[in-house]
DNA sequence: TTGTAGGCGTTATCAC
DNA sequence: GTGATAACGCCTACAA
């Protein structure tokens, strides 16, 4: 009864053409049609021209929902991002999304605001909406946001991060190592007293591991961990302008400064030039990521290069490699380098 | 023989539990969860609780796919801009998706490098994974792409614009104008001698108009266009050092300097700093976008504060709002501020 | 308030 | 090399 009404199916409901509108124009079978657009070997190249000039004319496009819902995979990716506005996500995000692209993949992001109650809720959006892969960024998530990813065993992918205790693939880079680098470079020059202006280390892994690399790698030089005064503040110039502020305040024989983003040491130089303080004569100062303007700050900034869109690259490749459900826990490591600038120096009682 | 084996259909293919399963679960039919899921007052309070228990006992996601396939929606909005790697697109995306998220809808996002070839085949495929609106960036486009557009009659914004005579609807600012407000604000100041650091204007319709902008409002006041030296860079720091050093080799008697960007402007100052140009005693320069770091420069820069975030939720709110396929143009103009900061001064022979 | 009966556009499977 | 057929999981009608 219902059948007979719509003898020949077009593009009825949607409005756009579809495969069978196609198979109809170019006289041939809809599966015909599937083929020549999934592998055209398959096709003779006769029909092949017809189903391509049908296609023209109709103006078809593929419908992926469709694709999706039959083949059950839906070359989305998901990836999750404390926020867009650090160019240091940005940036592994269209690392991700270039290297996604070229394989037919399609990213979607959401940013979590360093919420990981949000970052759960997100991911779940995420996977009902079938991503074939999720990434994330650092270690730290909820109990319920593993459990949902292994539950539906989706391919997931960890930036920022380097364990795999927890079970997922991590691309990144060891920021404790980082930090000690700079620790490092920092007592070479003969610097004994230090003060770090870290991110937030609550729900924020990288921050805390820079911060416990930093300290660690100066205690393990004999000095206390009391010789370095730590200060919190998030990614803001003007946040790193006051930890600065309060740090001259209240360790005023402080020499050396290991700053969490490159963000916060912009904020402590204003403050040292607003303080008339020469840097790098009395105060070093070292920054984190090596964003484009660390090269043309007043002095330019000593600081930390950080392989973000790489880290983007990696993650993009382990996806495009990973068939779907046969996930392998891998763990990439890439490199940071210590960038010497003009923002470091000897330490000032050695100058003399 | 295959399909006996499976009397009761559970969760076969796919590994995720369907609705049917659900049902089967909760001892109702698969439409009354579907019910449910969309509209719970259509359901008993029992039943509810019944399915929900049978969703949180089989860890049940909706499959977007099927949805989207079904109800022709797919809930998800294509974004192409043309790099994240300038925060003001990433600022953009970002209003976007958090104003998207909050009605449900997920973005996708591509970088097109600023290549109208690349924006068209992006277009075409987010148009293929079925989005429900397109947003693009500035008004040029290959008439191939609108033609798509139209074809598909898929709603569209075009952000960073204000023109609608291609028939989209736009949300921005007038970049001409704003442009028109720094000469203004310079030529008050007793500024005759101008360049300007502007970014590439082929295929770059925001970068033309703050050209345009600029240069009509100098000769609106009685000076002649070649007053005006008009340097184009793209938008790195370094490449607005070079035209910085390029700009003082041609003109050296310049006494005012608009710049495209903010990035641009901090390359321009970085160059003064260099060649010992004191700003804005000697040289007044504006910046474009209004940048964070805008704020921290040395000088502080004078700019154009760019409702970049704004835009986005603006975008957003348009495309909530609309019906599929049933857009109505509009022009949603958002407004630019002069912020003036320490950069900008008295022309230097008017100071004498 | 709940259930039955398709079908959205595509691809997997089996036949020719 | 090509075609017929049956799902994929959901939702819109309509019926009870």
């Amino acid at each position: 009864m219902s059948i007979q009404s719509t003898p020949k199916k077009s593009s009825a409901g949607s409005g756009r053409a579809s495969i069978a509108d196609v198979a109809r124009m170019a006289g041939c079978a809809p599966v015909t049609v599937s083929r020549r657009l999934n592998d055209p070997k398959l096709v003779s190249p006769e029909v092949v021209k017809a189903i391509d000039e049908a296609i023209e004319a109709l103006g078809y496009v593929r419908n992926e929902s469709a694709r999706a819902l039959r083949s059950n995979r839906s070359l989305l990716v998901g990836a999750i991002i404390p926020t867009l506005r650090h160019s240091i996500y940005a940036e592994m995000l269209e690392g991700l999304q270039n290297t996604l692209a070229e394989s037919g993949f399609a990213l979607i992001h959401n940013t979590s605001d360093y919420d990981l109650d949000e970052e759960f809720t997100q991911a779940r959006t995420l996977i009902e909406r079938g991503v074939d892969a999720l990434v994330l960024v650092g270690t730290r998530h909820r109990a319920k946001t593993f459990d949902l990813i292994k539950a539906r065993n989706v391919t997931s992918v960890v930036t920022y991060a380097l364990q795999s205790d927890f079970g997922l693939t991590s691309v990144g880079f060891d920021n404790r190592r980082a930090a000690a680098m700079a620790a490092d470079r920092l007592l070479d020059l003969g610097h004994t007293r230090f003060a770090m202006i870290a991110g937030h280390t609550s729900n924020n892994d990288r921050a805390r591991a820079r911060v416990e690399g930093f300290v660690e790698a100066i205690a393990a030089r004999g000095l206390k961990a009391e010789d370095v005064l730590v200060v919190e503040a998030s990614y803001q110039i003007g946040e790193g302008r006051a930890a600065m502020e309060k740090i001259l305040a209240q360790k005023p024989d402080v020499t050396a400064i290991l700053c969490g983003s490159d963000i916060l040491a912009i904020g402590a130089l204003y403050e040292c030039r607003r303080q008339n303080i020469e840097v790098p004569r009395r105060l070093s100062i070292v920054g984190f990521d090596n964003l484009e303007i660390a090269a043309y700050t007043d002095p330019p900034l000593s600081t930390l290069d950080v392989p973000a869109y790489e880290m983007g690259c990696e993650a993009a490749n382990y996806i495009i490699k990973t068939e779907p459900g046969k996930q392998t826990i891998k763990k990439v490591e890439l490199h940071v380098q210590f960038i010497e600038r003009q923002t470091t120096g000897p330490a000032p009682d050695r100058r003399v």
